[in-house]
DNA sequence: GAGTTTGAAACT
DNA sequence: CAGTTTCAAACTC
């Protein structure tokens, strides 16, 4: 099968291409957001590079290289009747485009890593998963099929198409995630802020909170994609080439690209502040200092910056970009928030009632003068408490001080209004959920993050797997039951995250993290995220796929 | 809107 | 690794 024509079309038609094709998308995730994941860098993900990728990396014959590692990974289930004949059509003009793409495998890499790292936002993987657009376009009505599926068969469907989608598009924003959106919560956050239509990350990443939600537009999208054409026809805009095609591409597309879209999500994020729109004038928009660029988006129009060169044009010199600073700093890209994405998603609602409870910055702050009670604080920015990795100075982090104290003042000033007393503070006293974010994440996160990548980043799976692959156990066996009971599930991360967990899992290789292989794929859906129910269900089959051995 | 403050990022 | 500089966001007025 997998040498069949068909299946290299399919292959070859990976949603990065296209995306990448396109100048316009927003994110770099597209392009290559490699960098959440390298830092969070899943064994599953370094296996890719490793193993996977790594032999295409530089010049990616595209469809030679990659149809392998395609071919490995997905299940041939992928391969659709539907699918087969849009490919077909399509197939000529992406897989050249294709071929043409140099840092294809990075970007492929990187993408995957984005999901692995995705495991941030676990959302994003569904999201990846039900919206990917662009992949809808390329397999359009097998996407389509796919897409739907997952409702039904969700870890069918995962299998399938998520994998791929994912790799073309998420970055993720990670990346980012962070800043874009809230910057606090990453992802999730954004997702949701930037919902509707924020390009730069929203648009993509935008399915974020239901997965309902998700799954609807993205059967919308595809629906449209197919029958309707105006919805894309935005996309189109671009007047990209890819055009043609199916449209579901160019609602992807379009989204990022589209300048209108672009407005529209510059729009959502002026009002909420999701997605941020940066005014850097000496930094080109190339450094970290960019939100922009950090968060792992192009800068669009809302963007007030001067000589920006992280746009969609300037696509080689962002790329490089990134890559350096991750040379540099391997995290750097990573989202900086680490631990419950639910709290994200929290924050901006009531988040009071839903804390994050494990969250926490990845790095800590290192504030003076702040207390750690003004934005200036990446911990307090972020919505999440301070810890151990913290080495501010007089914290009062309304979330979590740095000494355990337990809780803060916005819980109370916020919930006060919104929750009433009851659970948050009681029931996730800031101490407890510190200990368990800190360990793993941030320091000792990083350098265990740092060991696996770079020595024995090929293979070796990361405290980052080992979170998922609990949290996959957990869910893999009764993903429904999670979803209904998101919370319960915060206290079972807590539990499956606990320190003392995590630190066994990332000290001790040999324990669970073996045993995954696979669980890897799954694992890669939501690391440590603890998310509410849906996204885990969208997520955990989302990502198996990816599982490029075994 | 201009100026100041702040702390992360980058540089040395 | 520590100290310094640069940068842009957050904040104040």
């Amino acid at each position: 099968m997998q040498n069949s024509p068909v299946f290299n079309y399919i292959n070859s038609l990976s949603p990065i291409k296209p995306v990448r094709s396109l100048p316009i998308a927003q994110t770099f995730g597209s392009l290559s957001y490699s960098s959440p994941p390298s830092v969070f860098t899943s064994p599953h993900v370094s296996s890719h590079k490793g193993s996977r990728f790594k032999s295409d990396h530089n010049h990616v014959p595209a469809s030679v290289g990659e149809d392998e590692a395609l071919r490995e990974t997905e299940p041939p289930q992928i391969l659709q009747n539907e699918c087969t004949t849009d490919l077909l059509k399509m197939c000529d003009g992406n897989v050249k485009q294709k071929s043409e793409t140099p840092d294809w495998d990075a970007m492929i890499s990187d993408s995957s890593d984005i999901l692995i790292l995705d495991s941030v936002n676990d959302s994003e993987a569904s999201r990846c998963f039900l919206e990917r657009p662009s992949d809808s376009k390329t397999r359009s009505l097998g996407v389509a099929k796919s897409t739907l599926e997952p409702l039904m068969n969700i870890d069918d469907a995962l299998h399938r198409g998520v994998r791929r989608r994912c790799l073309g598009f998420e970055q993720t924003p990670v990346a980012s995630s962070s800043r874009c959106a809230v910057p606090s919560i990453g992802l999730h956050f954004n997702t949701i802020a930037m919902s509707s239509n924020d390009n730069n990350v929203g648009n993509e990443y935008s399915l974020s909170g239901n997965i309902k939600v998700g799954l609807q537009s993205s059967i919308t999208s595809v629906l449209n994609s197919q029958d309707n054409v105006g919805v894309s026809e935005t996309g189109e805009d671009a007047g990209q080439g890819v055009e043609e095609g199916p449209k579901s591409l160019a609602l992807v597309e379009l989204n990022q690209s589209s300048p209108k879209k672009k407005r529209q999500f510059g729009q959502a994020g002026e009002g909420e502040s999701s997605c941020k729109r940066c005014n850097c004038k000496r930094s080109k928009c190339l450094k970290l200092y960019c939100e922009c660029f950090a968060a792992g988006v192009y800068c669009i129009g809302p963007c007030s910056c001067v000589d920006c060169f992280n746009k969609p044009i300037h696509e080689d010199t962002v790329m490089a970009t990134r890559k350096q600073i991750e040379s540099r700093n391997p995290l750097a890209f990573a989202p900086k928030v680490i631990g419950n994405s639910d709290s994200i998603m929290e924050v901006g609602d009531d988040a009071k009632s839903k804390t994050p409870a494990s969250a926490r910055h990845k790095r800590g702050c290192n504030c003076k003068k702040s207390n750690c009670l003004k934005k200036y604080c990446e911990c307090y920015q972020s919505g999440v408490g301070c810890s151990i990795n913290c080495r501010c100075e007089g914290c009062k982090n309304a979330f979590g001080r740095k000494d355990g104290s337990s809780f803060t003042s916005m819980d109370k000033e916020n919930e006060t209004s919104s929750r009433g007393r009851t659970e948050k503070q009681p029931s996730t006293p800031m101490p407890l959920r510190q200990p368990l974010a800190q360990l793993p994440i941030s320091s000792n996160n990083m350098l265990l993050t740092h060991q696996h990548l770079h020595g024995a980043s090929g293979s070796s799976l990361h405290m980052s797997q080992s979170f998922r692959r609990q949290d996959m156990s957990l869910m893999s066996h009764s993903k429904i039951e999670i979803i209904t009971e998101e919370r319960r599930a915060d206290n079972i991360e807590n539990l499956i995250e606990s320190p003392m967990t995590n630190m066994i899992n990332a000290l001790s290789p040999n324990s669970k993290r073996l045993s995954l292989p696979h669980v890897v794929g799954s694992s890669e859906l939501s690391p440590w995220r603890r998310n509410g129910g849906r996204k885990l269900l969208l997520s955990i089959p989302t990502f198996p796929s990816l599982t490029p051995h075994h």
